[in-house]
RNA sequence: GGGGCCGUAGUCUAGCCUGGCUAGGAUGCAGGGCUUGGGCCCCUGUGGUCCCGGGUUCAAAUCCCGGCGGCCCCA
């Protein structure tokens, strides 16, 4: 048997609703406050063990957490003018204390650049202290003036990991833009989520940055989503928050800074990308529950009894092995309902046990991602079910990566663009000879965004702009975006 | 930013156009019975500020205005 991916990708809005619903993700749509949903105690799993990883991979490079107020006051937000700009128009501002207006209204906090570099500026003064790497996770609050989407476009985003760091030279920062680099790559590797990484085009890159880089993937209906960004933000906080620091020669000079972040969407795009019609595929790295175990209590009282002490202690069997693994021995449920409630959550493995499991002692082993049976005796269980686990997780990432780069088409002729335009599905490379109104001529005529130039950088030797027909330098990528 | 559709028990939904009966059903939930190898069935019960505010009217879930919220399409 395998599961159909039908309404997952035709009809991929409606089955995001309905997954993080039913799977008891994410209660959204029923909290009185536009773009704001509720984290259930599954998806609070799921959230935490990418969380758990994502800590993990900044710890363990010399990233210090720290945890800055959620509210900025008007007067720090406002000292970086191009940061401003970006994010004036959705800032939520704290106007009132009880009855009394404030003096000097206060931002929550729609990202941390202003407050941090304050404190940095209090607390670095040497380059002997340099680098600097400082991140936090934490919500993040903004105003969102297009539509609104559960866990994709929140007005409060409740998983907002930022990193900050200070360098001592512009190319120890571009350094550690790689590193940032190197971390995404690594958290999106460990949950299968395939990605495409790009230099974000000039005017699309963070408010106040030299330059962007930033992360995509490709959804189910074959739009591009965002799924995490580092910029290199040269001198330009320092400057304005006059944060200098002193070199080894004994000179002041500006110290330059990066940033990088991932959010909400992160698992957003883990339960995107590897779903099917009957809901949530999770990798064992993530699965609060890796295994589940269902009881089919069939016959007398004794049989029933017997089949759900043999349930438990191959449960106790598998957790001395080190799996995540619980036993359903709920009396009201048939092992048919247990089978789609556990489906839609994404349990990667369940064992049935019934009369014949007990007498042979080879058990039924399903796997969620294609439905498998295997019969598997209980001397070998512990290490086929590792290496069913193993294959699931392979296949997972396989089969995302697979999707996405199919879907990643190179064009070089207007013609063949518009032809690409007809179906839109994906991602298209263009040639392009680097100037704005080009791409923005694409933008407009195609009804997609520039996603921005390869990187690592590629040259287009020998290539020409289809739009103006110039040598191209490199290619742009285009793609509908969330 | 522009346009469209929508809001009725926890969830889905009928009723709304054409105002008037105790707001009907399914699912869920609680209790009971029967069952258990892919969402069993039966009985009983429970659950409603008909999104909010205002207006029209003898009378509003229904018509009108405003707000809030959701979904979809387009920029």
């Amino acid at each position: 048997m395998s599961v159909s991916r039908e309404r997952w990708s035709s009809d991929f809005s409606r089955w995001f609703d309905w997954v993080i619903e039913e799977a008891e993700i994410y209660d959204y749509g029923r909290y009185p406050v536009k773009g704001m949903g509720v984290w259930m105690p599954f998806g609070f799993q799921i959230r935490r063990r990418i969380i758990d990883i994502i800590r993990e991979l900044h710890d363990s490079r010399g990233h210090e957490e720290v945890l800055f107020p959620i509210l900025i006051p008007e007067t720090l937000l406002r000292k970086e003018s191009e940061h401003i700009r970006g994010f004036e128009g959705e800032v939520y501002w704290v106007t009132h204390g009880g009855l009394e207006p404030l003096d000097i209204k206060l931002a929550l906090r729609p990202t941390s650049e202003t407050n941090i570099t304050y404190y940095e500026s209090l607390w670095i003064k040497s380059y002997k202290q340099l680098p600097k790497k400082y991140y936090q996770i934490v919500s993040v609050f903004r105003y969102e003036t297009k539509a609104t989407r559960p866990m994709i476009r929140v007005r409060e985003i409740t998983t907002f990991k930022e990193a900050h760091t200070v360098h001592a030279s512009f190319s120890d920062a571009e350094r550690q833009v790689l590193e940032a680099i190197e971390i995404y790559k690594n958290l999106f590797d460990k949950l299968g989520i395939p990605y495409i990484i790009s230099r974000r085009p000039e005017w699309d890159k963070f408010a106040g940055a030299l330059y962007t880089i930033a992360f995509d993937t490709l959804m189910p209906d074959s739009r591009v989503m965002q799924i995490g960004t580092a910029h290199h933000l040269g001198q330009n906080f320092t400057k304005v928050f006059d944060f200098k620091i002193q070199l080894a020669d004994g000179s002041l000079d500006y110290p330059w800074q990066t940033s990088y972040g991932v959010s909400d969407r992160v698992v957003a795009s883990l339960i995107s990308v590897h779903g099917d019609d009957r809901g949530l595929v999770l990798p064992s790295i993530i699965a609060p529950i890796q295994v589940i175990i269902i009881p089919i209590p069939i016959g007398l009282e004794e049989e029933k009894k017997t089949i759900l002490e043999e349930a438990r202690r191959i449960a106790d069997l598998l957790k001395s092995s080190g799996f995540r693994v619980r036993v359903d021995d709920r009396e009201e449920l048939r092992p048919g309902a247990k089978y789609y409630y556990w489906e839609v959550r994404g349990v990667p493995i369940r064992i049935d046990i019934g009369p014949e499991e007990v007498k042979s002692r080879v058990y039924t082993v399903v796997r969620r991602d294609t439905l498998e049976k295997y019969k598997v005796s209980e001397d070998k269980l512990i290490s086929e079910l590792k290496a069913i686990i193993e294959d699931i997780d392979s296949h997972l990432s396989r089969r995302a990566w697979q999707s996405m780069k199919s879907a990643i088409k190179r064009v070089r002729t207007l013609k063949e663009l518009e032809e690409w335009a007809k179906y839109k599905r994906g991602i298209v490379e263009v040639p392009w000879c680097g100037k704005e109104e080009c791409a923005h001529r694409v933008e407009e005529t195609l009804e997609v965004k520039t996603l921005g130039t390869p990187w690592p950088e590629e040259r287009a030797e020998g290539e020409y702009c289809p739009i103006c027909g110039l040598k191209a330098v490199t290619w742009a990528r285009y793609a509908k975006t969330y």
